[in-house]
Formats: C-alpha cells, structure tokens, sequence
DNA sequence: CTTTCGATGATCT
DNA sequence: GATCATCGAAAGG
C-alpha cells in the first residue's frame, strides 16, 4: 500500500501524516509537512519549469530534491498529474528506524533534534541531488502505512514571504517532533 | 524565553 | 547581484 499521490498537495500533505519514510531503512513517523501548488508565490513551480524544478513537473509519486540555503538537501513529494507542477514539503519525522545513523549523521544523539526541520530530514537520511526524481515505491524509499489515526492541525508555511495567508502547513497536534508548534 | 546573524552555493534576473 | 521552502550559535531580556 502506498499513499496517492494524484490529489491537491493539499490533500497529500494531509493524508502523508502518520505515514513512515524510510531511506536505505532509516527514518520515522510523517509528523509535519507542507503544501506547494503551481498557482501559489511561494512555490519554486510558480514561474514554471526550470532547471532546478523540472522534476515537480514530472510524474507523482516521485521525490523532488534540492538545496536550501546553499548547504540543506530538502525533500518533497511530487503530486497532482504530470505536467502540473505540485508537490509537498517533508519538515519533520519522529525517529524510528537506524536511530544510530541518524545520530551519527547529525551529530547529537537528542531525538528532537534528529529529523525535526527539512534540513535535519535531508541530513538524518542521507538526502541528495541523486535521489532527485526517483519513484518513491522503489528501494531506496520505502513507506509504511500508518498505524494509528493522527489528529491534524494546521497554520501558515515557516520561512516564506509570498502566499504568506494561506494555512498549507500541516502536522500531527501534539507531537514533541514538530519544527514549530502550531498556533 | 526571544532575536540576530553568519555559513554557504545554486538559481534566477 | 539578489534571493532563498534552513540551521545553530550567540547575545539579549
């Protein structure tokens, strides 16, 4: 069983949460993620199709990598169709799997602080330009299906400036995990 | 608790 | 040349 990727990243970012990533069997629990749609400033798909996000306007169900800041490998989803330009934001997991490679790889040993922000993601789990457009039912990804129902809450994205109003950030209420507590 | 700031480099104008 | 879907350390209340 896998998620489905052919709805809004809305709707995804949602139905991802509860869902377990792992990558070569390292990762955790979905706890907080983000929505970014072709029609939204915020999204690198906004202007269209370019060098660095071409792979958001190919097939769903595959991962759209790439670096934040010049040194932070972030991770999405992509959704919607083909051609559409969609995709969700993967900000934080509640460690499960390989805790040891993730400590390792972060340098601290604090559970909180393994996999809580995207770029803690893209570092616990070895996240780079060479995942980018690999299908996400495929070694070295791998999803679980949730095991128990998660309560949603939602506010505005962390670290944008256009499309500011819009509340596409989503994560399950109450966990220890979160990047940021939710309003 | 909060705010500020440097690191660091690809991407786009 | 400016911007940026971030993080961590440092400084201030």
């Amino acid at each position: 069983m896998t998620p489905d990727f052919k709805h809004s990243p809305v709707a995804v970012a949602q139905q991802l949460l509860g869902w377990t990533l792992l990558v070569d069997g390292v990762g955790g629990v979905i706890v907080e993620t983000e929505a970014y749609d072709v029609d939204d400033a915020a999204s690198h798909s906004f202007k269209g199709p370019t060098a660095r996000n071409g792979t958001m306007f190919g097939p769903p169900g595959r991962a759209y990598v790439y670096l934040s800041y010049g040194l932070h490998w972030c991770l999405n989803f992509v959704c919607r169709e083909k051609g559409h330009g969609a995709a969700v934001l993967l900000r934080a997991l509640e460690p499960t799997h390989g805790m040891d490679v993730m400590s390792e790889r972060r340098r601290t040993t604090q559970p909180r602080l393994l996999a809580s922000g995207p770029g803690r993601i893209g570092q616990a789990l070895g996240i780079n330009k060479a995942l980018d457009g690999l299908a996400l039912d495929r070694p070295p990804f791998e999803l679980l299906v949730p095991t128990k129902a998660v309560e949603i809450a939602s506010g505005a994205r962390i670290g944008i400036t256009k499309a500011a109003e819009l509340r596409w950030r989503f994560g399950v209420a109450g966990s220890p995990f979160l990047s940021r507590r939710f309003d």
